[in-house]
This record gives C-alpha cells, structure tokens and sequence, in this order.
RNA sequence: GCCGAUGUAGCUCAGUUGGCCAGAGCAGCUGAUUUGUAAUCAGCUGGUCGGGGGUUCGAAUCCCUCCAUCGGCUCCA
C-alpha cells in the first residue's frame, strides 16, 4: 500500500501502481471525465502513469493550466496523426502547447501547406479523435529512438534525441502515429471535442534564421464546442478593440505609405492626448527630481563606436548620413543615453552634485526588418519617454527603487494591474554577446534583484533577454488578444560609464565613475498609447480623452444657445464640441456614443429657457438636466479629483 | 529579412468559367425636413480596381515582379 495525499491534506491508501486516473474514478464518475493530467509530487505526469510510493497528488482540469497544457499538448501529437495521415512522409519539428492552443512545425518538402489545406486536416483530426484512440507512452533508449526516425528518415527527430540523455528517452504513441515526446499526454483522444486550426506560418527550425524554414500550424482545441465558439467569438471582440482600428475611427493617429512603413504621424486629437501624458509624466518627474533636458536628432558616428552601439547594431541600423563636402557621417539617434553621457561632461561633477537626472522625451529611429512593423507598437520611429540617472554606487538601490515607484504610479493612474514584472539578466553560457566586467554585471544584476524584492514586486526573470551592456527590470502588459509588450523599462549600467570615462570627485578628492540607470516608464508614447487603447477600448479617463464633452441641439432653432455653452464650458477648460448637423437627436446621440465622447449634452427648448442642458453619460444613457453651470462643475470636479490622484 | 495570406471610393465590403460605361452601405456635398435620448428622406460627388510589366480581340479577374498591410518566425539598443 502507498499512501497519497490530497491537495485539501486528506491522505488515504491505494495500492501500490494505482494511477491518478483510477483515483479520480474513485472519487466520483464525472471527475474522472474531467480530469487531463495529474501533478504527482508536483511534477505534471500522465493520468495512467503508475504511482509506487507515497505521494501527494494533484488532479488536473480544464480550469488548470496544467490541464489545458496537458490537451493542447495531446492536440498537437493528434494533429500531427492526421498531417502524417493526408501528407505521408512528413517530417516533424517541434509541436508544443503554447498559452492558447498548440502548434506543430511541420516540413512537407515539396508540397506546400496553404489555409485551403486546413479544414481537411481538422476533419481528420475530428475523425481520428472519435476512434477514441490512447496515448500509450513507452521508455526507449537512445539506440532504440535513433534506430526508429532513421528508419522514418526524419532528421528533425534525430537532431533532437542528439542532444539528449540515455534513460530519459521516451515515445508516446496514438493511432498509427509515433512521437518523441517527454509527456504528459490525455488518456486518449475522445475528450478533443472541437478543433481550430488558425493559421500557418513559416518558423526557422530551432529558432534560427540561418538554418532552413518549417511550416508552423497554429491550433486550439476544447472539450466542449461552446468553449471553441466562446474562444472564436472572444478573438471577434478583441480585433474591435485594436488600436490600429481605434487610432483611425478616433482620429489619434495615422501612417503613410508616401512618408514610410512604421513612421506614424499623431493627428491633432492625439497629438494632444501624447501631450497630456507627457504632461503627467513630467509632473511626476519634476516631483523625483528630474530635471529636462533637449537634444538634437542626430549624433556623429563616432559617438555610437564609442558606445558600443554601432559594433552592435550598426550594420542593421539606418546608414549613417553623410556631410555633402567633408563627408562626416552621422547617425539618426537610435538611443539618447550618449547625447545624455555627453551633458553630463559638460563640466566636472562632484559626489555632492549627484544623482544627476536627465530626462527627455526623445525621438529615436531604428531600422526595424520590415516584417516585424506593428501598428504603434513596433515602429521605425519613436519617441521614448527616457531619461538617464547618474548616480554613485551606494546610490544604486534607492535610485532604482523610485524609478520603480514612478512606475507603479503611471501604471495605477491608467489601471494598468495586470502587468508582468520581467528581470532580464545575461546568458552566462553566451558573454560574449554582451560589453563589460564579469564583476561590473554581477554588481548590477544584485542591484535588481534586491531592488525588485523590496517593493514586494513579484518577477519572472529571463536569462539572456539582458540588454548588451546591462541588465533591465522590464514591465510588460498585454494587447487585446494576449500578446505580451513591454512597456516600463529599467536598466542598470556600470558600462557606458566607463566608455563614455564618466567620473565625479568622491569626499576624497579622488576621481570615482558614476552609475548610470536608463529608463522609461512609458516605454515609448507609441506603444504606451496603443496599449493603452486596447485596454480601455477607447475608453479614456476623462483627464486624457480628447473629447470630454459634445453639446447636441435638438434642431438648428437651439444652434445659438448650443454655442453659448460650448464656449462657456471651453472658457471652463471643459474640452467642448458642437454638433450641429441637420440632424435627428438619435443620430447625434449614436455618432457621437460611438466617437466614445464621455459627456452628451443635449439642448432644446426646455434647456434653453432653464439655461441648463440635459446629460447623458457615454455608455450610461440619460442622467436628467442641469444648469449648465451646474455641469460644468461636476466636470471640472471630476478632472481636479482625478489629476490630483495621478 | 523569411513563411503564409490580403490589397476594389475616406471607411466596411460585393464583383473569378476573363466580356456592355466597376457596384452597395456608411462618410462627404446639395436639398427637403426642424426633429427630445443609439441610424429621417431624396439627389449628387467620389475609384490610375496597390504600382509596373506581360498573356489576350478584351484583364479588377490569368501570369511575373515590386510595394504596402495582416498573422507568425527571427530581431527588438
């Protein structure tokens, strides 16, 4: 007898070689339909796998990200079953569950996969998952797994097994088809109820654009066809919250094709909404101790040899500009912190004049590959929100630790909670890609790491995402369908300082180089503002919207009085429109409803001899009439009550 | 840059066995109407069918090429 021990404490005994699956039949019929994996002294195994010793268990569902792992994983070796099935001969990459859904990279040689080819492959999938087939998992040696895909002829394969251990080997199989797989996997195929093929796109074999191109399948699969149609309908909703689709409909922003790919232009309105934020930032800033400094655009070549910048980016960056008659060749300013390194030599520092805080609202180029331009989020052109902290070692932590808070302020003033804190340290496997001392990037990293842990921030920390000079504490937040963007960064430097020779005079009188932290709360206004659209779903708070108030005439008789108002709330610093169209009072209300002006004020006879108007809040529908002066300060209550909070 | 898809009016979209002057709704303009809480009616304007080549008696439609956009990959100082 084992004895195992259930999540609530509960401990009972089962004979020894019971599986996860027999305990949830046990238990009750319909857990046993439900669950998909198991977590077994927590690691995340299959439902048949025997248990011999005493353990704690865990019974995954669909509600467990283990759970849905554990089918989408399933999924994938089905869809695989089935590619095998229609297109004999393919070879097989990697097939993985992703956040939502699955895929596999697939390689047809000749034969190319197009979206055509996808409804056939999920009917085979369909067809397949009702035979009810089990995914029978078997430990083989490496001999034996070699022996199997070199007989299959599949090289992905044997490059995989290439780099694994003797003994830890194992295949899973369902149907006719066999995989190289460390599991877990469903007990079968029969709980794969609804099935999605997405799309397909073409991915570089172990993640490397050197080495050839493999077809990627995107899919998702559910248990239940509502939980697919509730998925689809979901994706239907966010596309109407994309800020590319916003940016257009509100008027904030456009691009075009005669001025370049991913160089957006801001329109008036959101022209005006970027200057409110920046308006908020730099009181924010001011409150920190910033001071703002301007720089110009471009910046010699030199400048970046002497950063690092151009060893590493240059050749991937826009060409160097050209002087017509000396041939000096300068750059489009890809970063600031060397402008900023070169202020801070302006003239000699002492440890009394530090920290030192530039800050900047810089417009920066890159050169990105031009299929990786994103609406807002990726551009070639972009303004950063950056400034750069100079300061003495010992002053490190605290610096870092009210750049955090600024952070943690702009993120709670626009209801940013469910942001990711990532810590993105080097690959120590990897030194070379990055500048500096061995000790230099150990006394940053720490920096962090103990920074992070006293705001109570909770991280994920990524190795090799560092920057090459430095190690960074990014916050990212997600778009209307999950893609994760990063937003705030933060980013310790001992190396600029030392290409730039940085120094101040230290109490000694001895010369001491300075720290230096990069960072910018926004990330880029660009991003910040697409991001910031998809969360709101143009929904702005009233202190940033565009548009606070539109006033509607009932008809062209009460244009006159209409206009009184819009300029006495104008006088109030109420942002104030007019609609007067010939037009019917739904149609106004409705365009305007749809323009997601937060205040409709609409004005007829009856407002007209009261001097009042009557309200209706953008969403909320009529809220009855009131002097007008009334309502202006209700407006402007609300604007001082939420600007004081920022 | 790579893989796949898409590109018709400002916006959303019809229009493929290649065949009269390329269509609709919304927006815009003009007029009628003078309206009370999510679309009043009528008329009109607006298109190098992404650009350039080619095939054909004839191309939005077929082929080539370039560009842009979309979904991924790679990349992201």
């Amino acid at each position: 007898m084992i004895k195992i021990t259930f999540p609530d404490g509960n401990v009972k005994e089962y004979n020894k070689g019971i599986t996860a699956l027999e305990i949830a039949q046990g238990i009750s019929r319909r857990l046993a339909e439900e669950v998909l994996a198991a977590g077994v002294n927590g690691e995340t195994v299959d439902l048949t796998r025997p248990i011999s010793e005493d353990a704690s268990i865990k019974l995954y569902k669909w509600d467990d990200a283990e759970g849905r792992h554990a089918f989408w994983h399933s999924s994938s070796h089905l869809m695989a079953e089935a590619i095998e099935t229609l297109y004999p001969g393919t070879r097989f990459g990697i097939g993985p569950a992703i956040e939502n859904g699955f895929y596999y990279d697939v390689d047809l040689g000749d034969r190319r996969l197009t979206d055509a080819d996808l409804p056939g492959i999920e009917q085979k999938m369909l067809e397949l998952a009702r035979g009810k087939e089990i995914y029978k998992r078997r430990e083989v040696s490496k001999t034996e797994a070699l022996d199997f895909f070199t007989r299959k002829g599949d090289e992905y394969k044997i490059e995989l097994i290439g780099d694994l251990a003797d003994g830890t080997i194992s295949f899973y199989s369902q149907g006719e088809f066999t995989d190289l797989c460390r599991g877990p996997h469903l007990p079968d195929t029969s709980q794969i109820k609804a099935i999605k093929l997405l799309s397909i796109a073409g991915a570089y074999w172990r993640g490397d654009e050197h080495r050839g191109q493999l077809t990627r399948v995107y899919g998702i699969a559910f248990p239940k066809q509502k939980l697919l149609d509730d998925y689809l309908k979901m994706l239907e909703e966010a596309k109407l919250r994309d800020h590319r689709k916003l940016g257009r409909e509100l008027e904030l922003f456009m691009f075009s094709q005669n001025v370049g790919p991913g160089l957006p232009m801001w329109l008036p309105k959101g022209a005006k909404l970027r200057e409110r934020l920046e308006n908020f930032l730099k009181k924010v800033q001011k409150e920190y101790g910033y001071e703002q400094v301007l720089t110009p655009h471009i910046g010699q070549k030199e400048l970046y040899v002497t950063s690092g910048h151009y060893e590493k980016y240059g050749k991937d960056s826009f060409r160097p500009i050209k002087t017509p008659q000396e041939g000096e060749e300068f750059m489009l300013k890809p970063m600031n912190c060397p402008h900023h390194c070169e202020m801070y030599k302006f003239k000699p520092r002492s440890y009394k004049d530090l920290p030192l805080r530039y800050a900047e609202f810089g417009t920066v180029y890159r050169y990105e590959q031009s299929g990786e331009l994103h609406g807002l989020t990726r551009v070639r052109g972009f303004t950063q929100d950056d400034a750069h902290i100079f300061c003495r070692p010992d002053q490190l932590k605290e610096e870092f630790i009210k750049v955090i808070e600024i952070i943690f302020r702009i993120f709670k003033a626009l209801d940013f909670r469910d942001f990711i804190a990532q810590v993105s340290l080097r690959d120590p496997s990897n030194k070379g890609k990055y500048i500096g001392s061995d000790d230099n990037w150990e006394k940053a990293e720490a920096a962090i790491i103990e920074a992070a842990a006293e705001k109570g921030l909770h991280t994920v920390v990524e190795l090799g995402e560092a920057a090459f000079y430095g190690p960074k504490l990014d916050f990212m937040v997600r778009d209307a369908i999950g893609r994760k963007w990063q937003l705030g960064t933060i980013q310790v430097d001992y190396n600029l300082p030392e290409r730039f020779e940085l120094d101040y005079a230290g109490a000694d009188n001895q010369k001491h180089r300075p720290v230096m932290i990069h960072r910018a709360p926004f990330g880029s206004m660009e991003r910040f503002v697409a991001v910031l659209l998809e969360h709101t779903a143009g929904k702005f708070p009233l202190w940033l919207t565009p548009d606070q108030v539109v006033v509607m005439p009932i008809s062209e008789k009460f244009n006159d009085y209409a206009k009184k108002v819009v300029d006495y709330l104008n006088n109030c610093d109420i942002r104030t429109l007019i609609d007067d169209r010939n037009e019917k009072i739904g149609k106004k209300i409705r365009d305007n409803e749809l323009k997601r002006i937060p205040y409709l004020l609409i004005v007829g006879e009856k407002e007209e001899e009261a001097r009042g108007v009557s309200v209706r809040q953008q969403g909320e529908g009529d809220k009855g009439a009131m002097p007008m002066t009334e309502f202006a300060g209700l407006i402007q209550n609300e604007m001082n009550r939420q600007m004081n909070s920022l």
